[in-house]
This record gives structure tokens, sequence and C-alpha cells, in this order.
DNA sequence: CTATTACCCTATCGGTTTACTAGGTTTTAG
DNA sequence: CTAAAACCTAGTAAACCGATAGGGTAATAG
């Protein structure tokens, strides 16, 4: 199950990269735009700031603005930062791998081989959609 | 993330559709050979007798059988039961569905038509896939 | 210069879920 | 009878989640 936070960290990327002008865009606007809780937004997009996703500009008329072309930024990205692993399974994850301490041998676990191709199938559809592709789908 | 639960039982599904003969297999034995805690791998085979995928003989020599052929057992029918909904978001369930209250359309939604994708990726994987398959792939 | 705007940071908290444990009851084979 | 095994009810420690509280700090308009 995805969080909140991970939800609400697209919707808003999406929000601003929706924006013709790179202008900055500011948290009350996306939290009443999309219906998000101004403070959790605020701790969102804190976060996707500093995982090099969104830049940030203080003051009046500041707010968040992307750093990137949102045909850049691939799905798997995002998902990764917010959510963490995209595998059901630690022991199948590429960036988060742990081993599991009920199996001596993954090779022969009924689980690893049918959760690597749900993994796979998921990366196949995160990895070839970007932001350009789920902020212009409506 | 798939839960400790839902691996279990996958797990010890598998080590019951490997027996030859259909006699029932106790949770002692599958517990010591898969390393599971005996007494929560009790309440996942009683679960699963519940909803229909085993069969159990009660006092000596008792235990815990399928009650169908390993075949007939889709992958999806078992997470659904263990673990509950397939897609990583409520609002794209087909067995659980619910509606985001974020949300005012779910057809304008960035995350929505995104989670779809994932979702008949996973489910096309789990749905091709029986407790054959993930019995024998040793 | 000053007020305002809006980012930035820390801490806390109630609720839910997870993974597991304890202890007993019922049923059955031998 | 008795040992073995499923069955049932509860409880619990820890982790996680979604959110809130309450400010601090930097930048800018005028």
């Amino acid at each position: 199950m995805l969080s909140k936070k991970t939800k609400y960290g697209i919707k808003a990327l999406a929000y601003i990269a929706r924006k013709k002008d790179r202008k900055p865009v500011q948290t009350s606007e996306i939290s009443e735009s999309e219906n998000i809780s101004q403070k959790f937004l605020e701790s969102i997009l804190l976060e996707l700031r500093k995982s090099g996703f969104l830049g940030s500009k203080k003051g009046k008329g500041g707010g968040y603005y992307l750093i990137k072309e949102p045909e850049e930024i691939k799905m798997t990205a995002v998902i990764r930062v917010l959510e963490g692993p995209i595998a059901m399974v630690p022991c199948v994850s590429l960036n988060y791998y742990e081993k599991c301490d009920d199996c001596p041998d993954e090779n022969t676990c009924a689980v690893h081989k049918l959760m690597i191709q749900v993994r796979d199938a998921s990366l196949n559809i995160l990895g070839e959609n970007t932001l350009r592709d789920i902020a212009t789908s409506q």
C-alpha cells in the first residue's frame, strides 16, 4: 500500500509540473488545490527538495519549483525516495536489499521467484512513466 | 510490502503442496522446516482453512491438507485472503475499492492512472502463477 | 527599516497494524 | 486413558502512520 505521504508527494510534483512558467509555487496553493494538510505537505516538499527533485525560494513570492524537466523524472525515483523499496519483499529489492532471516537459501524459496516477477513488472511501468506522463494525463 | 503473515502462508501452502501423498501435515513439521514460529503459523493455517484453501484433521496424526489441486490455486486468491488488496491504492482496487477523500475526481488524478497500470501488471503475474508453479520452482 | 511572507526545523501524539506469545479447550488415534 | 494435534481467546510490545503544534529563520516588497 502506498502511504499518503507518497501519494501527496506525487500529486504535488504533478501540480508543479503542470505550471507553464517556472515561477515558484507556494505550499498553500498546492494544499488548497489538492486537499492536503498544509503542514504535512510542507514536510513532504522539504524532503523532495533535499533529495534533489525541487528547488525552493524563500520570502514573498517564494515557493517550490522543479529543478529538472518533467520528462527527466522517472516515477521509480520519486517512489523510492518517498516510499522506499518498490519490491514487495526486501530480499528481491534492488535498492533496499535485506536478507530474510527465515530463508537459508533464496534460490529454493517459493516466494522469492514470484516476487521477482512482480517487482520487474512494476519496475517496467514505473520506469517508463515520467512526471510529464502523469502530469498531462488528464 | 508483503507482511510476514502472507509470506509464511505462501511458504506453508507450497510446503504442503510439495508432499506427494495427501496425508495431513502438522504445523510443527512446517514450522521447523520453514523456520516459522509455530504459534504464529497455527493462526495463519487456521485462516487458510476458514477461507477454503485447506482442510484439517484434529487429534493424533492430524494436520492440514490441500482441498484443491495446486494448479487450481491462483496466487491472486491467496494474497487477497492473507494480505488484502493487491493494488497500491484503494481507489484502484478491484476487490477492496475505496474512494479517496482528497480526490474530487478520479479521472483527473495523476496517481490514479499510474496505479491502475501497476495493478494490472501485478495482477497479470499473480494471476498466471498457481501454487503448483511456485511449489515446484526449486 | 519593517512587516510580511513562506520556507525550515523539531517534537509530540493518538491511532492502527504487525508479529508474536500465553494458556487453555476440544478432538482423535492407539 | 493419554498423548498429540488442531482450535480458540486474549493480550502485548514495538513499530509505523498521518497529522499537529509551535515556533525559527531567511528573503523581499514597499
